[in-house]
DNA sequence: TTATATGCAAAACATTTGCACTTGA
DNA sequence: TCAAGTGCAAATGTTTTGCATATAA
């Protein structure tokens, strides 16, 4: 049985993997798009039905706090969650449609860093969100 | 009687200027901070003490709509407010006392106009904040 | 075995809304 | 006058929590 990579980044926090914990995991890693909590639960009661919103919530806070996960908030009034797997990236909204793009400028990045020394401060994260309309071609 | 300039907006747009509009167009103008709702409702109440917290939320909706302040949303779960009346800026945001300080890049606006415009979009507005450490000295 | 995790239902929290009353223009 | 705005309290939507029970290591 080949773990996915949240599995192993629970083993090496000390984290126990629970049922619940392994769906959750494997519906997150088999995720593409940024889901809500709301979403993420009917994805795994899909696959096991014996999992509660309260263990998710649980669940997407500890996975947050270690690190395995991004919790974004669109400016919807709710969050949306994403693996960290992939490479740091930022989005790109699509303000009519609400479809996700991302995004990644080294030059971007390294603007910000020289902002904040400027500033006086260590940056420990960010976001960049930019809300668009598509051209009409 | 001198009028602020979010009354003389709100005349410009046809809002009708009520005894509660008054005094939250003075807090906001006096405010240079970003504060929630909640802490809005504080401050006008300390003036006049007839206003609601329902008349916060319908009247911060109302000039976020017009274009009167604006709305932002800094990973708390729940929004804050800042008057348009300034150039725009983006925002880092102290980790540690969640002070917030303003900056402006002309560089990085350029930067995702180009981004936005190579994936084929039109940017409405962004946000950008840095959430960062004050450094060691 | 036992510290951790879970399910359930209730609570918390920020925000919105229905409705009868009030008020600015 | 009367459309627009308000206060109040109840409703909403999302997220958190207390507690008794279950379970991974």
């Amino acid at each position: 049985m080949v773990k996915n990579s949240i599995e192993q980044k629970c083993v090496q926090k000390g984290l126990r993997m629970t049922k619940q914990r392994v769906v959750i995991a494997q519906v997150l890693s088999s995720s593409n798009d940024h889901p809500d909590a709301e979403e993420l639960y009917r994805r795994t009661i899909a696959i096991n039905n014996r999992i509660s919103l309260a263990t998710i919530y649980r669940t997407l806070k500890i996975f947050n706090d270690n690190g395995i996960l991004e919790k974004h908030e669109f400016k919807e009034g709710k969050f949306r969650y994403e693996m960290v797997y992939k490479e740091h990236h930022d989005h790109l909204i699509d303000v009519e449609t609400g479809k996700v793009i991302e995004f990644q400028d080294e030059e971007i990045e390294k603007l910000q860093e020289k902002i904040a020394n400027k500033l006086g401060y260590n940056i420990i994260n960010h976001r960049l969100e930019i809300y668009a309309v598509k051209k009409s071609s």
